[in-house]
DNA sequence: CTAGGAGCTAGAGCGTTGTCTAGGTCAAGT
DNA sequence: ACTTGACCTAGACAACGCTCTAGCTCCTAG
């Protein structure tokens, strides 16, 4: 029931020293336990909240939007449109990021397929015209 | 035809500063040209340079990754197989992020939902389990 | 003639997100 | 008894990607 910090380390993915830094930056609902010997002891429930966590980083939310987040969390009901409010930014946000990303991808996979035909054509490299950047501008 | 610094800034987003700092680490495919009295004039294809090295970096491209790019197309014809692993390598990169985050989404998007609900119903908040943090949890 | 604005260089500073070090405690194994 | 390994705190350091400052030169408009 009780977990180290290693162990919450190895399941999550987060070195300790992280574990610890999103400690100090109040990034866990409550405040770890600890041990008579002052070691932390981590619950289910903090590594089910660490791993939201780290979806939310993932996703980019900033560490201070997520101890925002938080911070709501551990004030109880009452704030849930607050939350809502803040999820749905973060969704939008998200959203956002995958269009410019698959934009992004488009643009590459075109400048791919350009480069494969060119190298797959063998030597039709040395028939490109010679200033590098107007093929390359042609080629993107 | 030539464009001094601000108007470059002001048609690609990057400020006067990156732009600079952006040249000093090597990203501008050849050296920008120099007005007599030592001013940067820029070409169309600078822009266009720069509009690919922004699509680059918006979707995670290092900007030490990017000079790499920079360097092999400065080097001229005959490393194509080598910009196109790059390129391919960065393609697949973007490919995992898009993935990651619509996973991302779809947990925030089921946050969302359960929060909307929960918000809708009024006050049903004040019946949810004090423990904030398991309800939290039963919600992602 | 002068004030403003844009540009220049060199280099310092900064926000974010960790990572690492120093110096120490504690428990278990040999 | 001693070593090893996991853990502790406080705080220094680092990579990245800019951003800003200081101190200067130009050019143009009033």
């Amino acid at each position: 029931m009780g977990l180290s910090i290693g162990q919450v380390a190895e399941r999550t993915g987060l070195s300790v020293h992280a574990l610890r830094f999103y400690e100090r930056e109040g990034l866990l609902a409550d405040p770890v336990r600890r041990e008579s010997n002052g070691r932390r002891v981590y619950s289910e429930d903090d590594v089910d909240w660490l791993a939201m966590c780290i979806k939310f980083r993932s996703s980019g939310m900033p560490l201070d939007t997520i101890r925002r987040y938080t911070d709501l969390v551990r004030q109880g009901p009452g704030n849930e449109q607050d939350r809502l409010d803040l999820l749905r930014g973060h969704q939008e946000y998200v959203a956002a990021q995958i269009e410019e990303l698959q934009e992004s991808l488009r643009v590459i996979t075109h400048k791919v397929s350009i480069y494969e035909e060119h190298v797959a054509a063998g030597t039709a490299s040395c028939l490109w015209a010679p200033p590098e950047e107007q093929s390359d501008s042609a080629a993107s």
